[in-house]
DNA sequence: CGCATCGTTGACGAGTCTCAACTCCAGTGG
DNA sequence: CCACTGGAGTTGAGACTCGTCAACGATGCG
């Protein structure tokens, strides 16, 4: 009953507002962690869990190099992971929704090998890991369910890389356009119309294109009257196209300029 | 080719060699999964672990919709780990060589969400999924183990996406070939010279590229005396010269026939 | 208002894909 | 022994996609 191995005492008393976080009353109980746990785990998993106070764009929840202490679940906004080469430029690992959880990929190495920085003001749950592995051999349930979160986490990486690596421009847009469409309706919000918080240049950055592939390719899309654009804000107009599209194929109705397969 | 789908218990039973693996006599302990742990628990993995028979050459480890059952880790030989696309197309998620584990991806889903086959004849070690949990349970440093291990996976996969999805030809090959390389030196075969075990086709798949491209980016680099290529036989003559191409650097500077490694 | 940042659009060229022909080798059968 | 065949790999020519460079428009902020 003793959870209170003092990991890092000053950071967690200065910087942790006092006790507001619940998973039990989270509107995210369906996409997060407790996802498919009863209402006892759950409420074990509130002692574990921790909300700091929101931060705003440009700063950071932890960075590259820091020492691996908690991973962390997304409750608001939309954070960026990524990395710096050796030549300082830029690599994205992935954008962050509500209910996705982060540090997963830095548990072999001790240390954080990805920097999480805020693109909106976003607020998160930090869960201690020395805690998550104890309380896992205590509860197989929570155990079970960090194994599928994490190997959800492998599967994801996975198909990121098949489905970006393999295809042309468009489909890479599609395919990333449909992805958030399913995760912002699995949460709850339009699967139609959602705004960018990312810019195009990172868009880019993230799927291997240039801002100006990216730039026209949206443009395409538009034209072609599967999407509307205005700025950052984008709304589908024509899901099963982009579906379509993103798989690889060639949509039925909508005329292209490759030719065959 | 027999396409044996059965998942039933006998096949279990009749393919099983009884207790020849160990962990603790495997020359592998350094690589795969006891790296790290003591003597005991090494020799509680023991317990877990089945060697089942070598398959040969097509033959396959499980297939994608299989029952999710058991972790493997391939002992010797060359394994492909592959889906196929709504189109029927195979893409590759990866070739795993000695030490390295399959499966991980497959938690969350409780089936195999992609298929194992041999490149070559190979052997593998299966230790069941349930049992892994279990014992996780009771042996703290087994339980850290297997987080760590997939937490590698996800680093692997993220690592993978960056590294090819970013890069031309030639520097996907070049991190292909040194890839390869450090793990043939890490298991203690030669960094230098080794035999591919997959076809041009199949590297063309994994990387995004054409068999065509394959063949003349691997042409031009012998030209460059970078490499020496007879059929499936890879010597690799100026592996700094790789390392930079394939960090994306431009390798003016490196004296092609300084082989001092 | 000036200014910086972000995004769009156009022209052009490098890199890769497609299609096609060809070589090399292993296996087969006479 | 040879001829034949099929698969794997190589090489060449042309087409297309996307990156590069550049100019320009839109928006937000002091």
């Amino acid at each position: 009953m003793q959870f209170r191995r003092n990991v890092s005492l000053e950071h967690a008393e200065s910087r942790f507002s006092r006790k507001t976080a619940s998973c039990s009353s989270c509107n995210l109980f369906n996409v997060c962690i407790p996802q498919g746990l009863d209402k006892d785990n759950i409420e074990k998993l509130d002692t574990l869990i921790r909300r700091p106070l929101p931060i705003h764009r440009g700063e950071h929840i932890f960075r590259s190099r820091d020492g691996f202490r908690s991973i962390y679940a997304i409750h608001s906004g939309t954070v960026k992971v990524y990395l710096l080469t050796d030549a300082c430029e830029e690599q994205i690992i992935g954008f962050y929704l509500p209910g996705e959880m982060l540090g997963f990929n830095s548990i072999e190495k001790e240390e954080y090998t990805c920097s999480a920085v805020a693109l909106e003001t976003s607020s998160y749950c930090e869960i201690p890991f020395s805690q998550v592995t104890e309380v896992c051999r205590r509860i197989p349930e929570l155990q079970r369910q960090v194994l599928r979160l994490m190997s959800k986490e492998i599967s994801f990486s996975n198909d990121m890389m098949l489905s970006v690596c393999h295809k042309n421009a468009q489909e890479k847009l599609a395919t990333f356009l449909v992805s958030l469409s399913n995760r912002f309706k699995h949460r709850g919000y339009s699967a139609r119309e959602f705004k960018l918080a990312m810019s195009r240049q990172e868009i880019g950055i993230y799927l291997g294109l240039t801002i100006e592939t990216v730039s026209r390719t949206f443009s395409r899309m538009r034209e072609e009257n599967m999407i509307t654009v205005d700025r950052r804000r984008i709304t589908i107009d024509n899901l099963p196209a982009l579906r379509q599209i993103s798989s690889g194929m060639v949509p039925d109705v909508i005329p292209v300029l490759s030719h065959g397969v």
